[in-house]
DNA sequence: TTTGTTTATATGTTTGTACATTATAAACCA
DNA sequence: TGGTTTATAATGTACAAACATATAAACAAA
């Protein structure tokens, strides 16, 4: 096992320490109840201060992924964490799954400069264009979900994929870039003429309005996906723990 | 106004600290898009070590409550009211952290028969009575939610209780009813009559509505809440790592 | 006007040091 | 044996001091 933790690399010291507790944690150095070594022994085996060590321990416990106790150490607990990871098929696994067979509508892929917010959350300039995907999607019945997203151009696509594929599946096999993080923001909105369009209901219908920021393995962002679902044909589960 | 962080208290300075800062924050001393004095005057204005005071933002920043931007300050972050998946505060505990004062238009508490879906969630016959609370909550500038609350008689509620309190408190406290679980639905839908009223919206305007199953730590079930919100005042956060 | 460069100023990172608090194991005593 | 005290080993709190880095704004050059 390697303690590598580089002092030149230009990633932050308790960044790089935080990535390798996850890792040692997944992968079994450590796994469920186990306790970390404490935080002395550890700063010096991994050869950073006592307090950068603690930056990346108190990342990991703000999650719950670890559980600090006094005298007792830290202890990994990652039992929380499997409940929270269900969502994490794509769309299209995940209808067919419940039985509903998908039909692609619309499919469009375009190079497009990035709006202020875009460019902020990509960490690029608005003239660097980045690729843009609309697919229109849904039953027999009808179109029930209107989608757009934005990829990094440092993921690599040309544009050219097949993206009848699974999202996910593609960037991970084609482009080892593997979503591992997503932060979700679900709210309700009227519709507006192009949403009403895409999706065949009238303007100002209600609609449920889902902003997806996704991340890769490093917590850098790949992905900047809208979701525009038609209401009451699409319910969105949480389950939550304390 | 008064910056009041005494050093003799056992409570920690960093925890003082930030509770003053959401203080501040939702006394409008502080408002939404506004600037906090940039770190080194706040420690020194607070009496506190820049270290100290940086724990305390650090917390807010990670609940979104500030964002930070370096060259430009730390920002007051009100914009959307926001529930985040893990968090297990009640209702108006959350607000308040956003730095939102809850008020209550409306609370009602009646005895009623449960119907179907009820009586099947709560495992019961439909001719047993169960607590039902209806509530109207919102801002100065008017209601933003409905909710409809459903309890297990199980629990042992009279009806008579302070519901001003923080509805989880008073479960735990004075029923020693620990709320562990809980699950959840999003949709949105279209204001029927009622919910218009409630929310005092047009009819068919948007709203989200929440369906929250929770239970007990042995999975037995307490609660059956429905909550409509007004759309664009209610952004529900997730996040989720695999 | 545009483009590049500098500079001031904010947050971001990292270390070293010191002492406080507390849960628990070990030692002690009745 | 069983309870109580004490020591210890872990996390928790707090400060000071550098240096790094990003960027807005002012300025200079093309």
């Amino acid at each position: 096992m390697k303690y590598s933790i580089d002092h030149k690399s230009p990633i932050p010291l308790h960044i790089q320490a935080e990535e390798l507790l996850r890792k040692l944690i997944s992968q079994d150095e450590y796994q469920n109840g186990r306790l970390l070594p404490n935080e002395v022994e550890l700063a010096k085996l991994l050869a950073i201060s006592r307090t950068t060590l603690r930056q990346a321990i108190n990342k990991l416990v703000y999650e719950g992924l670890l559980v600090r106790k006094k005298r007792a150490g830290t202890k990994v607990n990652q039992s929380t964490v499997s409940s929270k990871s269900n969502n994490w098929l794509s769309f299209s696994q995940e209808m067919k799954l419940r039985g509903i067979n998908i039909k692609n509508f619309e499919l469009h892929v375009t190079w497009v400069f990035p709006d202020e917010t875009l460019a902020n959350f990509f960490e690029i300039k608005t003239d660097k264009k980045v690729l843009k995907m609309e697919r229109v999607r849904g039953r027999n019945d009808g179109p029930f979900v209107y989608f757009i997203s934005y990829f990094h151009p440092r993921i690599g696509l040309t544009g050219d994929e097949d993206f009848k594929r699974p999202l996910y599946e593609l960037l991970e096999q084609d482009y080892s870039t593997i979503a591992s993080l997503s932060k979700e923001e679900i709210s309700a909105h009227a519709a507006d003429a192009l949403i009403a369009e895409k999706l065949q209901i009238k303007v100002n219908e209600p609609v449920l309005f889902r902003k997806r920021f996704v991340f890769d393995q490093g917590e850098r962002p790949i992905e900047y996906n809208l979701g525009y679902y038609k209401a009451d044909s699409f319910v969105y589960t949480v389950e939550s723990r304390r």
